[in-house]
DNA sequence: TTGAAAGCGCTAACAC
DNA sequence: GTGTTAGCGCTTTCAA
């Protein structure tokens, strides 16, 4: 049995193509009641589901956002992105279409064509980190950037507020009395997400009249790895020198603070207290024990990309920064020797 | 300026619109090369792209894939699934829109509905692990599941060859000398994952002739908490009924057996070694020391489910069970009292 | 209050 | 070798 169109339920109902469309958009204001219902009827009846692909022919709209996004495949947290994203489109009736470039160029103008010959009615183009993107040539002007920014502030953009974030993880530490409190950084300065973070942590630092001890900043590469060799590096550290608590770049790292107590035989949070950030799924609560840490918005910032790019939403300015949310658990106890 | 249709590039290149779609489709047999020429400049100076839309419409084939999937948000292994599945999807030209359902049947019957509007060439049902389904009512008779099976085997299925890859890691520890290997399950008994790992864990003991102790095997909840209260107990035995490894159900619940195994003052892999599975992205690999672990071939599966659904592979049966890898690191070493 | 008909951009049968 | 033309299924004027 072929699909129904809309011509089988004119004529199974009696009347006009027409009509019908117009009874089943809702706009029947010209169509009498009895009519309607005898549209209603043979569509029901019928299994009738409009053809999107002609309707999009017709009107120009394809009730369709594309999503290009940059790796999928390696992180842990594209996931509630696309959650987010995917709820906010089928709330307001649209599907997501998804390409994923793998941070190639070629690929990436694919997609984009790809997308554009698909006529999408907005584009995504999220990074799985946040960072500063080139925005490729021939992307969209109604374009929304998730978890990026361009340097030319020509999109919207959506990016977590790691400041105020990493604010909140090191205020955690000084609220729970530490003074000599040590920066587990990521090598690299390309991130901007490391250097506010950094600055956070000597502002709050200084706002709390502590000094800052550069021998306690230690950058390392993102892993567990280096989060160990730099907390092995601190915890060397002469006693009277040495950090009571570690604000970490991220939970990876912070995981590898963990393993460089455990060498030095000390407890968590007893001797020593850590925070994390990203609160990363499967690692920051299943850790021994739980690690307190910075959740990252990542639903949220889904969301609201495509919320502007539906054009429910207008973004006050061009970066949009989305709050991140301390996540309490128990990594972090006053200094022992204070 | 707007965008260029097949007309423009037609009256730029002097020739028909018949001919423009025959040159731009490579079906240009008929066509002089000097025509053919003319039209592929015509196509670049104006920039011209088809809409696929209208083309979908002309010839039933849109070019797209819908992949439904219940819980995208949290679990760290869809990005893989995707990954492959947008790799086939792109390789063959095609576009992948991906509807989540949060297991929400109205939300699946509606995703189904919203995808056979859009003309989709093909679905892609898929689980975020590995389960059996009951297959909504109308999904299309061409669709393929995906981590999951039914109990119909109404569609063609792909899933994890969970037995195979639960004997890799059991003879990996009867390899390394070991006599009593515990194993760490999952509590609940409708997890097709849980049982033929555990039924691998039997068969490899007996076909090494070992013999199965009773208290050597411990369901739990699956998360790091149930792996440490399980191997905890385990653990408490006395000496020589102690295991000298154990497999757990799953990288998380490894995790916890490290935790339970340094709170008992071992170490691993001197005085226990512990085997895992699904090698958990950023989890297994970053433990200390990192875990020896069973990868799951997510990113496989997603390929071969688009590829079965383009018609571009057979299915030798209902259900292909895939192969999975054992990763060797440094969570496995002799047992050192014999 | 309703119907007829044009046309969205493309492909493919058929003419020439 | 190339052009003409009829639709694909829908929405939306315009006319009745």
């Amino acid at each position: 049995m072929r699909r129904a169109r809309i011509a089988d339920v004119a004529e199974a109902a009696g009347v006009s193509t027409a009509t019908v469309s117009l009874v089943l958009n809702g706009r029947s204001v010209r169509v009498s009641d009895e009519t309607r219902e005898r549209v209603h009827q043979a569509a029901a009846h019928l299994g009738y589901t409009p053809n999107t692909v002609a309707r999009g022919l017709r009107t120009q709209l394809t009730r369709t956002i594309g999503l290009i996004s940059d790796e999928i495949a390696t992180t842990p947290f594209a996931g509630r992105m696309f959650a987010g994203a995917q709820d906010a489109a089928r709330e307001n009736s649209h599907l997501l279409i998804m390409v994923n470039t793998d941070n190639d160029p070629a690929v990436e103008a694919d997609a984009i064509a790809a997308l554009s010959a698909q006529q999408v009615d907005a584009v995504i183009y999220a990074a799985m980190w946040h960072r500063v993107v080139e925005v490729p040539a021939g992307l969209p002007a109604n374009s929304v950037l998730l978890d990026c920014r361009s340097e030319s502030g020509s999109h919207p953009s959506i990016v977590p507020d790691e400041y105020a974030g990493a604010v909140l993880a090191v205020q955690a530490l000084v609220d729970a009395g530490h003074q000599r409190i040590a920066y587990v950084d990521a090598a690299g300065d390309d991130l901007p997400a490391a250097w506010l973070r950094r600055e956070a942590w000597r502002d709050v630092l200084l706002s709390s009249g502590l000094r800052i001890d550069e021998t306690l900043h230690i950058a390392d590469e993102i892993s567990s790895a280096g989060g160990r060799r730099a907390t092995a590096t601190l915890l060397a550290l002469e006693p009277q020198r040495r950090p009571t608590a570690v604000f970490c770049f991220n939970d990876r790292m912070a995981l590898g603070a963990y393993i460089a107590a455990r060498h030095a035989g000390l407890s968590i949070p007893r001797d020593l207290s850590v925070v994390g950030f990203d609160d990363q799924p499967f690692v920051a609560a299943e850790l021994d024990p739980p690690l307190t840490t910075v959740a990252l918005p990542h639903y949220e910032m889904g969301r609201w990309s495509v919320e502007v790019a539906l054009g429910l939403r207008t973004p006050e300015s061009d970066v949009h920064l989305m709050a991140c949310r301390l996540v309490t658990r128990d990594s972090v106890a006053p200094p022992s020797v204070p």
